[in-house]
DNA sequence: TATCGGACCCAAAGCGCTTTGGAAAAGACA
DNA sequence: TGTCTTTTCCAAAGCGCTTTGGGTCCGATA
């Protein structure tokens, strides 16, 4: 059934069918609803393609699939991922995957030379910006998660990483701690620096001196939370109380004050990010982890509206979104321990 | 630059520039690399769109992404997509994900009436076979990533998971080794059982018995292998010898075993199959893992070639792979224990 | 009554490609 | 020389939609 066949069954033209489907006010309400109703007893769908060549958009939103992608990254941009498919499907835009075996870049150049693409999505930028700059130069629209020092330019979604760290740092030296180190992510990561900054300044703005032994970085494994965790709590002047960039990382920062044996939420308290991955819940964790939370997916279906509004022509000023994580407290954060104990 | 214009600048018809782009033989080659020059000099691609509505063909290939995946798949599906969107890309075809909120066969639903993809690829079967009726009665061609029972009546690629327990089983039994524990994954998913049905029949055949309380059998989680293997390696009459449906699963056994201080290839022989995702190396374990070991990116990487013969019209018959994992030996298996040590 | 502005609808011209059904030129053969 | 193939090319007709640029009708206005 194609808008021609539709048409004549309604006694209508093709032109007046199409406006009526997309909703033009130059049809009458009345016919609209004809045509509406038709269309749905005919089982009517438009040909996407030949849409797409007469409007010249194609209602796809492209995502380069990092190929070299780093362990910790998996469940954290699969979680992203699902919410922007999630909420690309209910707007009725298409999610085009594509990958290189080289570099990032060559997917941009590929998306913007076929064509097969409206806008695409940026994840995971670190300090370089020459894929911003690429998109920039190809006239290609895009979106950015995450952001960099130029983001005044450009379409970002992020969260305040500045305050993922700042804002539970002042917490617990408001609760007395003042020995805070953190387990961070990679540090060419912006999110990782902005994150960095924000537990300096909280410990700056308290008078206390941030202690270079107090901070570890690197990928967000189980592992390094471990291998951090079991350094940091084996100093001598050891911390009361650690930040994590992620609860996959307090989950081996967990296991290493097992090991230890010290009581989490009374001699070391512990506070992580939660970006909501299902592998890692941590209201279920023992004692239940108190997080800064911000859920990746919701992230995604955010994006994916975004996406829209930016094809529809919204202002840039309207397409910056900075969500501020709450913070959640639990059980893993007690006052620190009397000295001497 | 399109079609109409790089033929004016040949002198030619739009006809002969775009058979001549082609590769059809009713062009003389000379012109067929005069235009080919061309085409390159003046930068000139072929619009998408437009040759999708003239063929009615899209080149795409589409996969519903789970949205409630559990977190064990994560990295597995990752690397799978991975591969596939590598080899696609270099066919020129294009991969578009989607997600229903709802069901799966939702997307596959949406994507036969918008007419975006032209072949789907499942992943991830298990016994039931919903999704696999749909997509015949939408006459929607697709490839399997698994085999259900009524393989014979479509494409697929799988690897022998039956051989996958039943080799290393039958080795472990010629070095003497008769108590044999399996750490399974999901009853309900066809490979599983294929796999179980390995290890049982390679006892069999030597006359050995399986034992039930050797066999447990869930998500194949690092959790999951620490807990079944401590279970498994405390039972009186202890195993020597344990196969892993995963490496990722074989790291908790691992973890179970130093812990009860039991010595990996000497007291207790491991195996494991291997997909060969970054997270897990094998051969990186101390001490290495020995595996069955398979490449889900090359599977990724197969599937897009068989998608590409498939609707070049290739024969069903050809389209139906069968991959026989390599068994490579490591330092994690040695002789069983003599009785009583 | 003549004019005008809405409201509603439509014919036809694209969008940029592929493909059909020849046509013209060039050899092959008698 | 005339006929018959091949070889090489092309005009034109789609593919199924959107959009432009009116047209018609009708009530309102003067």
């Amino acid at each position: 059934m194609n808008l021609k066949t539709l048409a004549n069954h309604l006694g209508l033209s093709q032109t007046t069918v199409s406006r009526a489907l997309n909703g033009y006010s130059d049809v009458s309400l009345a016919t609209r609803n004809r045509v509406a109703e038709a269309a749905k007893t005919y089982g009517y769908r438009p040909n996407v393609n030949a849409r797409r060549l007469a409007t010249g958009r194609s209602s796809v939103i492209g995502i380069a699939f990092p190929t070299d992608m780093n362990m910790f990254l998996d469940p954290h941009f699969i979680e992203f991922l699902t919410g922007l498919s999630e909420k690309a499907s209910e707007l009725d835009y298409d999610i085009m995957i594509s990958s290189s075996q080289s570099e990032e870049v060559d997917v941009y150049r590929r998306f913007a030379e076929k064509g097969t693409v409206d806008l695409v999505i940026l994840s995971n930028v670190d300090l370089s910006e020459e894929r911003i700059r690429l998109l920039q130069d190809l006239n290609m629209p895009f979106i950015v998660h995450g952001r960099t020092a130029t983001c005044d330019s450009y379409s970002y979604i992020d969260i305040d990483n500045y305050g993922v760290f700042h804002e539970p740092a002042k917490m617990l030296l408001e609760m007395g701690h003042d020995k805070i180190a953190i387990l961070n992510g990679h540090p060419n990561r912006v999110y990782a620096i902005d994150r960095f900054n924000g537990w300096q300044d909280a410990l700056k703005e308290r008078g206390v001196t941030p202690n270079p032994d107090y901070v570890r970085a690197g990928a967000m494994s189980e592992e390094n939370g471990y291998t951090f965790a079991m350094e940091i709590l084996q100093l001598e002047d050891r911390p009361t109380a650690l930040l994590c960039s992620s609860v996959v990382m307090a989950k081996g920062a967990y296991r290493a004050c097992n090991e230890l044996g010290i009581k989490i939420g009374s001699e070391v308290s512990i506070v992580a990010h939660d970006d909501n991955v299902p592998l890692a819940q941590a209201a279920d964790m023992d004692p239940p982890l108190t997080v800064t939370r911000s859920p990746l997916r919701d992230a995604g279906r955010e994006i994916a509206i975004m996406a829209m509004n930016y094809l529809k022509g919204a202002d840039i000023k309207e397409l910056q979104c900075l969500w501020h994580p709450e913070l959640i407290f639990r059980k893993s954060v007690g006052a620190p321990p009397r000295s001497g104990s």
